[in-house]
DNA sequence: AGGCGGGTTTGACCCGCGTCAAGATTTCGG
DNA sequence: CCGAAATCTTGACGCGGGTCAAACCCGCCT
């Protein structure tokens, strides 16, 4: 799952200062590049949330993933973006070009892991959307946002930026049964919605156990 | 979608000489890594098919690829392999280190490029899994082997090294439909079996219709 | 404070595909 | 060349989640 993996790349030398470089501030749901726009180079999240989207044939999207501080996005082998990227809150983001990292060995290794991570993720994010119920993929996706604002504890607080139909788009399901999901585990007194951005897990070893679950 | 993509990476300089290094030839079903296995460097497929796929806690597959001559697989952000890598051939596969990869501008480029590729790849057949039915999975799924054999004409015949299961735990379904979705395009004359690793399409375009379908 | 409008929730219905089970066909060892 | 084990196909059935439709809620603007 491409969602808030806090990039664990190597802050030293040259490339630290790259990954200090201010960016621009944009207000939410500013676009960053549009399918089809030229290459020019790949991004880094200095603050808030991005959220990186498809759009198909029958104009709907597919989310392929939100990244938050640290993490890199906008990768394309080819010369143009396939995607598209947004940001889902205010948010602070660096462009780097190619040449940048051409010559600077710490970078150029942070980026091999980036572009590595984000296989990863989006093989994992292959299995949960093949293999998983729906309840599962709610609860899955929850734990994701929680695990981010790294609280240990077994109740946190979570800041939910995308509105459901966000959160559908990403998980490959229709919205109506996202928003199912979400009151079946407050029924469930697994969390609570004290509004529309805002989750309160009461128990992420419930959240955790139901998340494994394939049915 | 991972499967069959021509790797057309920029063949020249030092690359073509690693490029063309020899690997090792493997028999069919031949492991080539395992998930925990130290990560000692990439692949690249010199002749043959190699699947690549991740064992999951109940013990189903999710294959993410197929991958074919000129290739690389087998990337890895972390010290160790999370997903494995078994021949569906007889194939020649060359090991990469990451040694190799250092100091030779071309490589990083070519492997840039192959990690990009994935990525793009991974996002594709993330949105055919979801959002695509089970017919039109198994018709694009039979498309993309046909276009690597670089057929352009209306009929085509190609090669179904992997088994039913395997086409399954790719395209996320049971091993059912993927037979009743073949016996229903064979039914409609769109394509022929003659045994169980060929299959014969008599109408490529049709099939492309079905596979753009989303229901 | 009231009301408008987008976002969200809830309800009813139904269909595609998974599951279980049995049968057919191919493969392969001896 | 035969028998047994894989592999694949076909059938029957049920359910998870998609779709359509309506109600509800909440933030925001005047």
């Amino acid at each position: 799952m491409l969602t808030y993996q806090p990039s664990s790349s190597s802050n030293t030398g040259s490339f630290l200062e790259l990954s200090r470089r201010r960016g621009r501030v944009l207000a939410n749901r500013t676009s960053i590049y549009h399918q089809g726009d030229d290459f020019a180079g790949f991004y880094r999240v200095n603050s808030g949330v991005v959220m990186v989207f498809r759009l198909l044939e029958d104009s709907t999207r597919q989310i392929s993933g939100f990244f938050t501080v640290g993490d890199f996005f906008g990768f394309s082998s080819g010369d143009q973006h396939n995607d598209n990227a947004v940001c889902v809150t205010t948010a602070n983001v660096a462009r780097l070009s190619m040449a940048d990292v051409q010559g600077n060995e710490d970078l150029q290794r942070a980026v091999f892991d980036a572009t590595c991570k984000q296989i990863d993720a989006a093989q994992s994010h292959v299995t949960t959307l093949t293999r998983k119920s729906a309840e599962a993929k709610v609860a899955g996706f929850l734990l994701k946002l929680a695990e981010t604002s790294n609280a240990t504890s077994e109740e946190t607080s979570i800041n939910l930026p995308m509105n459901r139909l966000d959160i559908a788009d990403y998980l490959g399901m229709s919205i109506e049964t996202v928003s199912r999901r979400l009151t079946a585990l407050k029924a469930a007194g697994i969390i609570q919605l004290p509004n529309r951005k805002t989750a309160e897990i009461k128990s992420v070893s419930r959240l955790a156990e139901l998340a494994g679950a394939i049915h």
